[in-house]
RNA sequence: GCUCACGUAGCUCAGCGGAUAGAGCACUUCCCUCCGGAGGAAGGGGUCGCAGGUUCAAUUCCUGCCGUGGGCACCA
C-alpha cells in the first residue's frame, strides 16, 4: 500500500496559519534568485531561534560558494521583511536565525481565531473514505486489540471528517462463519433466555468457553455444531433466528463499551462479515471472468505476483477452500468491491493490527489486479503493536487470561474517581462522576493513541492517569485552567474575542506561535494516520501555556489591555485544546 | 530459510537530512503564603543496537550484520 498522494489529500499550503509557513513562502523567490533556480528556503523550528532556514548550505554547495555569503545574498534579496520578522541572524555554518515579528503573530492570531476552525483548512478536494475499524467478534469478549483498533480508528474517522471528507464507518464484526455452529447449539442446550442473560450482562467468554470446551470434549455436540453450521449456511429459518439472537445480545453489548469508550460507532456502523455472503460467490465468478484463478491443492486460489511461503513457491490467497468454503480473504475481497464500487469510497483504510500488513497486501493485490481497486482509489493499512503489561509482554490478568475491554474501562474511570475525590474533593458527587469518566476514559485512550502506534506500547495505570507529562489529565487539566481563569475574571470568554492580542513577553510570543500551528499539526497527523503528532503538539501547547500562565500575570495584569490581550490567549489556547482533544475522541472538561 | 516491523537517558517515550539529540517519571540541589502547589529554577544521566555507504551535513536515507517480535496454504 502506497502513501497517499496526490490533490486528493494534500492541501493548498497557501492558507497555511503556520507562521513557518509564511517565512518559506517569503523566502522562496530570494532562494530562486540567489539559486538561478526553485530552492526550497528549509524552514525548521529551531532552539537557537523561532524558527531556522537552512536552504543556504545546500545552494553554497551547488553554487560552489561559502555559505554564509549565499545567506547574506539570500537576506539582501528577500528585501524588507519586517512585517513579519523582528530579526534575522546569520549563524553558524550558515543557517539564518528567524525571529517572528509579535505585531505578525498578533494580526495572524486574530485573524486564524475568527475562524471556526481554528485554521485548520479543509481538503481541497474532498474524498468518501470507508474506515474498518474495531471489528469484535460475536459472543467473544472484546480485549485491548480492539481497544487500539477502536480509539485509534475513531480518531482518524474524526480527523478526516474535520477536513471536509465524508466518512463511512465500517464496524466489520465477526458475526459468521464455522464457529457459529457449536455456538448455536450451546445456546440452545442452556435456553435462547438463560443464554441471552449471560450475553446480555456482558459475560461473552464465559459462553464461548463453555461451546468451545464442549465442542472439543463431546463427540455429538461436534457433529451437531457442524450439522448446524450447514444449516445456517444454508439459511434455515429457525437457526437464523437463534443466530440473530446471539448477533443482537452481543451488539447490544458491544454498544455499552462503546458508550463507556465514547466513540462515534453505533448500530449504523455495524457490517458484519455476514452482510458480505451473497457477494462471495460473485468475487470467485469475477476472478474466474478475469482469469485470475487458479485450481491448487482442490482450493480457488489467485497467486499475487511477490509473495512466496516459506519453500519459496508462490503463495496463493484462497478464494475458496477445497472444501468449497468461504474465508476471510473472500469477504475482504467482497468489502473493497462493496466498498469501491457500491460505495464510491475512494479511500479504504483498514485500522488493524500489524500482523495482517500481509494478507491486506495480496488483498490489495488481487483486488488491482481484478481491477475492483483503480487509483486514485487505494487501500491503507493503519497498522498498530500490541499492549504490553509492565513485564513488557503481552497484557494479560493476574490469573493469565487476555484483559477484558469493559473491565479495563471501569477500573479506569474508578481509579479517576479515587483522584479526583482526593484532589478536589468540595465537587458535587454527580459532577464528579461525570469529570472521572471524561478523566479515566480520557487518560486510557490517550496513552493508546501517544505513541507511535505501529509500535507497541506498555500499558500502565500509574503513568496515564498522572497529571505530570505527556498525559490525558494534563492537558483536561490545562484547559480548566484556562476555563478557570475567565470565571475568576467573571468574563464571558466571547467577550474577549473581538478585540486583539498585544504580543510583548516571550512567553507570549512563544504562546502564539504554538496556537497558530494547530493546522501544521492537524494535517500531519491526518497525512500519517498517526494521531500521536497531534497528541504531542497539545502536549506542547499545554506546556506553553503553563509557562505562560506562571510569568504572566492575567488577572493582576498591568493594563486592562494587557489582560484583556492575555484573556484572549486563554481563550485561544482552551479553544485549540479543546479541539484537539475532541479530534482524538477526548473530552475536555471545563472543571475537574 | 524468506519476509515485514521495531532497537534513542535507569524507566516510559518524542524527534521533520541540519547547530550542543529532547520530554515526562525517577534521582540531586535550591526557590516560592503566586490568577487552581495537580508549582518553579538548576543539575547529573546518551558510543541514538553494530559496521559500512550516500551527503557540505545522517538518530533521520541506503546496504549488510546483531537482537526482539510478527507473518509465511485452506482459522479470522
Amino acid at each position: 500500500m502506497k502513501p497517499v498522494h496526490g490533490a486528493a489529500m494534500r492541501h493548498n499550503r497557501k492558507t497555511m496559519s503556520d507562521p513557518l509557513h509564511a517565512v518559506s513562502e517569503r523566502f522562496a523567490l530570494a532562494f530562486a534568485t540567489v539559486a538561478g533556480r526553485f530552492a526550497d528556503p528549509i524552514v525548521r523550528p529551531s532552539d537557537h531561534a523561532d524558527a531556522q532556514i537552512n536552504g543556504a548550505l545546500g545552494v553554497a554547495k551547488e553554487l560552489g560558494t561559502n555559505p554564509r555569503q549565499v545567506a547574506e545574498q539570500v537576506l539582501e534579496a528577500a528585501g524588507d521583511v519586517s512585517d513579519i520578522c523582528s530579526s534575522l541572524e546569520i549563524a553558524g555554518p550558515g543557517f539564518i536565525n528567524v525571529t517572528l515579528s509579535n505585531q505578525f503573530l498578533s494580526t495572524q492570531l486574530k485573524s486564524v481565531m475568527s475562524d471556526q476552525r481554528l485554521g485548520v483548512r479543509v481538503a481541497p478536494t474532498r474524498i468518501m473514505a470507508a474506515v474498518d475499524y474495531s471489528a469484535p467478534n460475536v459472543a467473544k469478549e472484546m480485549h485491548v486489540g480492539h481497544l487500539r483498533s477502536t480509539v485509534i480508528g475513531d480518531s482518524i474517522v474524526r480527523l478526516l471528517e474535520f477536513v471536509g471528507h465524508t466518512v463511512i464507518r465500517e464496524n466489520h464484526i465477526g458475526d459468521w462463519g464455522t464457529p457459529f455452529g457449536m455456538l448455536i447449539e450451546h445456546l440452545i442446550d442452556m435456553g435462547q433466555d438463560t443464554a441471552a442473560q449471560e450475553l446480555g450482562v456482558g459475560d461473552l467468554d464465559n459462553f464461548y468457553r463453555e461451546a468451545r470446551n464442549k465442542f472439543d470434549v463431546d463427540d455429538a455436540f461436534k457433529e451437531r455444531a457442524r450439522a448446524r453450521v450447514v444449516l445456517l449456511q444454508g439459511g434455515d429459518t429457525e437457526t437464523l433466528s437463534l443466530w440473530r439472537t446471539l448477533v443482537s445480545e452481543s451488539t447490544h453489548y458491544f454498544n455499552r463499551v462503546y458508550q463507556l469508550l465514547d466513540v462515534l460507532l453505533t448500530d449504523a456502523d455495524i457490517k458484519g462479515e455476514s452482510s458480505y455472503n451473497s457477494l462471495l460467490g460473485p468475487v470467485v465468478e469475477r476472478l474466474r471472468l478475469a482469469k485470475l484463478l487458479e485450481t491448487s491443492d482442490g482450493a480457488d486460489v489467485v497467486f499475487p505476483a511477490g509473495f512466496n511461503n516459506r519453500d519459496g513457491d508462490p503463495l496463493p490467497l484462497i478464494i475458496r477452500k477445497g472444501d468449497g468454503g468461504y474465508n476471510y480473504a473472500t469477504s475482504d475481497l467482497a468489502c473493497v468491491i462493496d466498498r469501491t464500487e457500491r460505495l464510491g469510497a475512494s479511500l479504504l483504510i483498514y485500522v488493524v493490527g500489524a500482523p495482517q500488513a500481509q494478507h491486506l497486501k495480496m488483498v490489495e493485490a488481487v483486488a488491482t489486479q481484478a481491477g475492483w481497486l483503480t487509483p486514485p482509489a487505494q487501500m491503507m493499512h493503519v497498522a498498530f503493536g500490541n499492549v504490553l503489561g509492565s513485564d513488557g509482554k503481552m497484557l494479560k490478568s493476574r490469573v493469565g487470561d487476555t484483559v477484558k475491554l469493559a473491565a479495563l474501562l471501569e477500573e479506569a474511570v474508578e481509579r479517576a474517581t479515587v483522584a479526583i475525590a482526593q484532589k478536589n474533593p468540595e465537587m458535587a458527587v454527580d459532577e464528579r462522576s461525570q469529570v472521572a469518566h471524561m478523566i479515566g476514559i480520557g487518560a486510557v485512550k490517550y496513552s493508546d493513541l501517544s505513541t507511535d502506534r505501529v509500535k507497541d506500547y506498555v500499558f500502565d495505570w500509574e503513568r496515564m492517569l498522572s497529571f505530570d507529562g505527556n498525559t490525558a489529565p494534563y492537558l483536561q487539566y490545562a484547559h480548566a485552567r484556562m476555563c478557570s481563569i475567565f470565571r475568576r475574571a467573571g468574563v464571558e470568554r466571547i467577550s474577549v474575542r473581538s478585540v486583539g492580542p498585544i504580543i510583548f513577553d516571550g512567553r507570549e510570543h512563544t504562546l502564539a506561535i504554538r496556537i497558530l500551528q494547530f493546522d501544521s499539526a492537524v494535517w500531519d497527523a491526518l497525512d500519517k494516520y498517526s494521531p500521536h503528532r497531534l497528541c504531542t503538539y497539545l502536549f506542547e501547547l499545554a506546556t506553553d501555556f503553563t509557562a505562560f500562565y506562571e510569568h504572566c500575570p492575567v488577572l493582576k495584569a498591568d493594563t486592562d489591555e494587557q489582560r484583556m490581550s492575555r484573556l484572549y490567549l486563554c481563550d485561544a489556547a482552551a479553544r485549540v485544546l479543546e479541539c484537539g482533544l475532541n479530534l482524538l475522541g477526548i473530552r475536555a472538561p471545563e472543571q475537574m
